[in-house]
DNA sequence: CCTATTTCAGTCAAACTGATATGC
DNA sequence: CGCATATCAGTTGGACTGAAATAG
């Protein structure tokens, strides 16, 4: 009997179904590889926000990335834990806790970023250069033109 | 104070985090709507395989949408109880059960199928219709050339 | 006896909610 | 007092695991 591997057409007629799966692929790619060094997507999210634009304020972090601020304390407690970041309080508002990067962070986000690349190669191998470039020009404006929800 | 609304490029600069995150947006909105009918994308994605090859055994059901074969049961279960999918064991192997959309099932599908397509209107609003087709071609071909996960 | 199919119960991480403590 | 920030505990739906029941 012939092996039912064919995906259904009508799914894969939608640009949306595409998208969707091969961004859910290409996220658990990347998020196993950040498991074997004990870390999730979060960790390096959030060192890219600070490596970026420089130290953050919890909240700010929180609704520059999208995450609930529940969320990212547990993320930057455990930065802070393997030396990633520093926390201080800020002194003017006592309430806030101002987060940057370590050199160690920094020199963590750039083998995590290798790391990314590495799967993006691997994941667009059947696009030339000039069509990856393409590719990206067009979901850079689908991203820019979607207004974020809290779930994106 | 100037709102830390601006996503890292360190992120942006990848593919895959786009892919990711118009992704996640898109399955994030269709599923906001079949919520509203009381549905979840597994129940599309069953109704769209039975209608696009026919009756299915729940095993194959599972292989060809790369489900696990113990969430699927949960699926077909809801959609029989909704009358859009009929149940019936095979006479020959007495262990199988053979899962056929019904009338109302195919029309539902179709119903859903409109609801994906206005949503990935929204989404893709940002580019021509040309330039919608060429990105459906190259996800198309960044689909066809990854080997499915079990989480994909 | 071993394998295949279905099903159920439980685990697990992710995303979200609610409540609390602290400081403005 | 109201509001903002950080934190913790609990909930919820999704994906996966393990084991049982039935049939080949």
């Amino acid at each position: 009997m012939n092996e039912p591997t064919a995906v259904p057409p009508s799914l894969l007629d939608l640009s949306t179904y595409l998208l969707s799966r091969t961004g859910k692929t290409a996220r658990a790619r990347l998020a196993e590889r950040l498991a074997d060094r004990g870390l999730r997507l979060w960790h390096m999210a959030v060192l890219a926000a600070l490596t970026d634009f420089g130290p953050h304020v919890q909240r700010d972090l929180a609704v520059r990335l999208s995450v609930d601020p529940s969320d990212i304390a547990k993320v930057v407690d455990e930065l802070a834990a393997a030396g990633r970041v520093d926390r201080s309080r800020d002194a003017a508002d006592r309430r806030r806790i101002r987060v940057t990067a370590t050199d160690t962070g920094r020199a963590l986000l750039r083998e995590l970023q290798d790391e990314a690349e590495a799967v993006q190669a691997e994941l667009l191998a059947p696009l030339s250069r000039a069509e990856r470039t393409q590719l990206h020009g067009l979901l850079r404006r689908v991203f820019d033109g979607t207004p974020s929800g809290p779930d994106d």
